[in-house]
DNA sequence: AGCACGCCGACT
DNA sequence: GTCGGCGTGCTC
């Protein structure tokens, strides 16, 4: 019999990331099991805290006394092996803790939530019972903690004994329910129960029948209501003669509109050789459960989707499931529907914009096995899909697949150690793959599927790059250059709709004083503060802080203060008044916060309820509007500066993305690229749409400069809110690395980060890049421990692998 | 993280 | 003398 149980306990620090030994008390001893959630004591005190069963009777150093564990928060693993076996290797590669790797795997309503409750347990005198407890014998610690004189106070109580601070740890978990209507009685006995009913009372002899129909199943009221077009009244009188009773049932909460369509399935669509030969070669890896990657290459608007769900349906065939994952930013209604479409109620989707509650139910569902299709951004890689039969990854070059805080994984190396414990093929898709995968393909490791022709057998639209300098010496500060506005204005006239992008990377609006120069800045933050019309406010995009628009400058008291950048608002209104007859859709992250509002914004336009659609980088993926014949990319070169390695890789993608966006369907369409650099190399291969070339000459420069793919690279952080002290530690880490690494390893910095103060923090980071240093690791490591334990002297060290920015 | 233990200054 | 400040180290 289990007596023992290892533990992971939420508790993220370095020093409380390993296992802890519980004694298993005898009446959880049949239910625990590994993978489950529980509740456990943890420290001197009366604390709680939620842990994770990672082993059950293995050896343990420990020889001290064993605490027990308290309760089970599962009745079952919440974590499966494969998933556990994973959380340990991906804490292992981004240097997390293990407990935040588990986290990060499961939907956010598994989450604890602990409360502190202060209780009375000897007498109190009067005036503070009723003060501080107003009359009840004990409170919730977690509303008064910011106020310090009240904590001092029962801090004081606490001590003489007459309180006790005590742990309620809380599932968030909550399964929704529904009312249900269960028959009582047999056919025969509705039969008899007409008797007593009089003739006229034609509702309730038509519960009756009702209830004869469904033959003593279950059924949820709203669908009893709609299928028997009777009242909820009529069900009451039914309960209340004991026709039946009325039970609550478990049910998911299905995202507004998305609800599918059963038997109405969409068939596949007939493939062209290209697309065959890949469906082909795919399918027979998942026959052979080969462990292959291919990295599927195919321009814009050459089936890649057709040839996804193709491949899933042969995984289904199988017997197996199929997980697929895209980018958040393409994860659009289209997009979803296609799916559903294809494979119906074996479907589910985890999107980020589903509430913790939608979200749990979807993960539910899969991981009881009823849906065996998985479609989701980046998290959906933790899907709890079992005898997973293949796994494909659309748009894999996007950098939004690496999170950008801590746990610091890579979605596509998950799904590539899934794929392997799997023995299931992945997939890898784009128009624009990564060097890095790109250069995988060319050295054989994937296996490279092209697709080069366009399905519609439609050539790529015609990309003409606008210099935009002598633009301004004619027309002044502008947005819109004569060209891109004449080709607007045919569309008008013709009836056809446009997209105009604007790129912000690394760009926002911010406003100088013209007569010293003066900049408004953040001052917890290092950078400037961004212009927001809509709130009439100046917001930093890092910490948050908001202040209202100066009129006059702070620093010379001059007037003169001017608008600086190009925000969508600002482009929106000098389109009015460029073209005022011209509907104008305006698409970014302010016009979209509200939940649903993207789907309707774009649902909109696709009505043709406007002409334009103005936005940001948001309306560059995988929308397909057939009446768009003509898009616009405003400034394609903001992003080409920064000081960021990949900053021609991602203008590249960026401008190949928008340019297959033209004139799909059986119009002619046209790109029009604004910049200030026409001869930058990444954005004259976008004009000619061609990634061989591009490809090569960025190898080469990475070549050269020694970046990935020929290096691996890590990044390693320290902040502190002393400057100081943060430059302290950064060094006394590069003096730990100077030991021991390769000699081809390189360590760049420590530098300043390019933002170099942060919510009132300041960042000195450490690149190194290496081919190949067996000691690296377990050096990173160490390096981990030490600095967290060192007194912890507010000092935070972190490390990025493989970092998508270098700022 | 959160808590106890422990060692120093300023109060009933 | 003690209350309570924060620095230090431990949590099965």
């Amino acid at each position: 019999m289990a007596e023992l149980a290892q533990v992971i306990v939420d508790v993220p620090t370095m020093q409380t990331d390993q296992p802890y030994t519980y004694a298993i008390p005898k009446r959880l001893e049949s239910q625990i099991q590994v993978g489950m959630r529980v509740i456990v004591p943890f420290g001197r005190g009366k604390r709680e805290v939620q842990g994770f069963v990672v082993g059950i009777d293995q050896p343990t150093e420990y020889d001290g006394t064993l605490k027990s564990i308290i309760g089970l928060m599962d009745l079952v693993p919440v974590v499966n092996t494969e998933l556990l076996q994973l959380s340990r290797w991906m804490a292992d590669q981004t240097y997390a803790f293990w407990i935040s790797c588990l986290y990060t795997m499961l939907p956010n309503a598994l989450k604890a939530k602990s409360h502190r409750v202060v209780r009375i347990i000897d007498e109190v005198d009067e005036q503070t019972a009723l003060d501080l407890f107003q009359g009840a014998d004990e409170l919730d610690f977690e509303r008064y903690q910011n106020d310090p004189q009240i904590v001092s106070q029962l801090l004081k109580l606490k001590r003489q004994g007459k309180v006790s601070f005590e742990y309620q740890v809380e599932d968030r978990a909550r399964v929704k329910k529904e009312t249900a209507i269960q028959p009582l009685m047999s056919f025969e006995q509705y039969e008899d129960e007409r008797v007593g009913v009089r003739a006229n009372a034609h509702a309730q002899q038509r519960l009756l029948s009702y209830l004869q129909q469904i033959d003593g199943q279950k059924v949820k009221l709203k669908q009893a209501e709609q299928q028997s077009g009777l009242k909820a009244g009529t069900f009451n009188v039914g309960e209340k003669r004991g026709w039946l009773k009325k039970i609550a049932v478990e049910t998911y909460r299905t995202p507004a509109g998305m609800i599918p369509d059963d038997q109405h399935l969409d068939s596949p669509l007939k493939l062209n050789p290209d697309q065959q030969a890949a469906v082909t070669k795919i399918d027979q890896a998942i026959d052979q459960a080969q462990n292959q990657t291919f990295l599927l290459q195919g321009v814009t608007g050459s089936g890649k989707t057709e040839v996804y769900l193709q491949a899933m349906a042969e995984a289904l065939k199988q017997g197996k499931t199929a997980l697929m994952l895209v980018p958040e930013i393409s994860l659009t209604p289209q997009m979803v529907n296609r799916v559903r479409r294809r494979f119906g109620q074996r479907v589910a989707v985890l999107h980020s914009s589903l509430s913790d509650g939608e979200r749990y139910d979807e993960w539910r569902r899969i991981e009881r096995g009823e849906a065996q299709v998985v479609v989701g951004a980046r998290s959906a890689v933790f899907a709890p899909l079992e005898n997973l039969g293949l796994i494909i990854m659309d748009e894999e070059h996007e950098t939004s697949y690496k999170q950008d805080e801590t746990p610091r994984y890579h979605a596509r190396d998950v799904a590539a150690w899934r794929a392997e414990y799997h023995h299931a093929p992945l997939v890898l898709g784009s128009a624009t793959p990564s060097l890095e995968s790109r250069a995988r393909a060319l050295a054989g490791v994937y296996q490279l599927l092209r697709m080069p022709t366009r399905v519609n057998q439609r050539p790529l639209p015609p990309v003409e790059v606008v210099d935009m300098r002598p633009e301004m010496q004619r027309n002044g500060e502008t947005n819109f250059s004569d060209r891109l506005l004449n080709l607007l204005n045919e569309r008008l006239q013709k009836g056809e709709q446009s997209i105009l992008m604007l790129n912000r990377r690394g760009f926002s609006s911010f406003i100088m004083c013209r007569d010293c120069g003066f900049v408004l800045k953040c001052p917890n933050c290092d950078i400037s503060l961004t212009l927001h019309m809509d709130s009439r406010t100046m917001k930093c995009h890092y910490c948050g802080h908001e202040e209202s628009i100066p009129s006059i400058c702070p620093q010379c008291q001059g007037r003169h203060i001017r608008y600086y950048g190009t925000g969508t608002e600002k482009v929106a209104a000098e389109l009015q008044q460029l073209m005022p007859s011209a509907r104008v859709i305006r698409m970014d992250v302010d016009t979209t916060r509200r939940k649903g509002m993207h789907a309707k914004l774009l649902k909109e336009f696709g009505e043709h309820q406007a002409d334009i659609l103005l936005g940001t980088q948001m309306i560059a993926k995988g929308l397909d509007f057939p009446n768009v014949t003509l898009v616009g990319v405003l400034n394609a070169d903001t992003g080409l500066d920064l000081p960021d390695f990949r900053a021609s890789e991602r203008t590249f993608d960026l401008l190949s993305q928008v340019s297959g966006r033209a004139g799909r369907a059986d119009k002619p369409g046209n790109v029009v690229i604004q910049t200030f650099n026409p001869d930058n190399y990444a954005i004259r291969y976008a004009q000619l749409h061609d990634y061989e070339d591009f490809f090569k000459a960025e190898m080469n420069i990475r070549y050269q400069a020694g970046y990935p793919p020929y290096y691996y690279t890590v990044r390693i952080m320290a902040s502190n809110e002393d400057e100081r002290a943060a430059a302290k530690a950064i060094y006394e880490i590069r003096n730990q690395l100077s030991v021991n690494l390769n000699k081809e390893t390189v360590v760049l910095g420590p530098t300043p980060r390019p933002i170099a103060r942060m919510k009132n923090r300041y960042y000195y980071q450490i690149i190194v890049k290496y081919k190949h240093d067996p000691k690296l690791h377990a050096l990173l490591k160490d390096i981990m421990r030490q600095t967290q334990a060192k007194s912890r002297q507010d000092t935070l060290v972190s490390i990025d692998p493989e970092p998508q920015y270098f700022m």
